[in-house]
DNA sequence: GCTTGACCTCAAGTCGGCTTGAATTGGCAG
DNA sequence: CTGCCAATTCAAGCCGACTTGAGGTCAAGC
């Protein structure tokens, strides 16, 4: 009937000490413990589910902790979710042009990255944009 | 003839503790000093915006300074920079597809996600996909 | 009833990229 | 010569999301 903390790892993928994590944080919440061991409900698997995908969007923790009741629903700010969607967007669409120079700097003839015009207007737009936010699995 | 770090910081936008963190990773290299106070060349400042643009790419700071000679050139290796622009247009369609789903989620009209297939969908393309590194300037 | 070993707690560590703070130095203006 | 003030060094702190390690507990199998 209910799962305890190894089950729910090997199902949810993620290890134990994540999942007392979550719990610590208030993502995740056991029903209960048999002795020591913490016992889970079969829907937090979806919890669960639903986490990685917030977490793969670029939510962090705390924004997703508000998102769910302590009976373990999910109720996911509209607004929230359509305004991160822009931003994403938006990632992906700089992200692109990006690439595009990045990958003629690698072809770019010239010696000296310096003299080439493209390489000047990446310089130009790299100023004041700083690295900032975690950003789903690039692979590397 | 040369800069100390309060016009270099100024001319660079960048905090004069950052400039000095950077030279002691070997990013930068003050050519000397009056009195206590570094002095650097002028040359400094491109080398601090293509700093900044592979930053921006998503280079960490140890791979740029391989990078970067002694003498403040900067040689790229350009089978590296093509690897990279893939993975970063790989990123930017797999975020596309991201975008889209977030915003389907935001419109979905089922009261419950999880009714809905689309979310079930996405669940399953979240699981073991893991957020990792750090991207650029994602607006909040 | 005793051992086993998976699970427990709590504190501390990790990683990258910086920032912050205390104590010190030293060129330059008066 | 004195005092100012910005720049210096060094160690420590910060952030988020976990992981790791030491030492403790207890249900289950023999």
């Amino acid at each position: 009937m209910f799962l305890d903390i190894s089950e729910v790892a090997k199902q949810s993928g993620l290890p134990a000490s994540t999942l007392r994590y979550y719990e610590e944080k208030g993502l995740i919440h056991s029903i209960g413990r048999r002795g020591l061991r913490r016992l889970f409900e079969r829907q937090v698997l979806d919890t669960l589910d639903a986490i990685s995908l917030a977490r793969w969007a670029g939510f962090s923790l705390d924004e997703i902790r508000d998102w769910i009741s302590p009976e373990g629903e999910i109720r996911i700010d509209r607004q929230r979710l359509e305004a991160r969607a822009d931003e994403i967007e938006n990632l992906a669409t700089r992200l692109m042009s990006l690439a595009q120079m990045v990958r003629h700097t690698a072809h770019c003839p010239q010696a000296d990255h310096f003299s080439c015009p493209e390489f000047q207007r990446m310089l130009k737009v790299a100023r004041r944009r700083k690295p900032a936010r975690a950003m789903p699995e690039a692979p590397r």
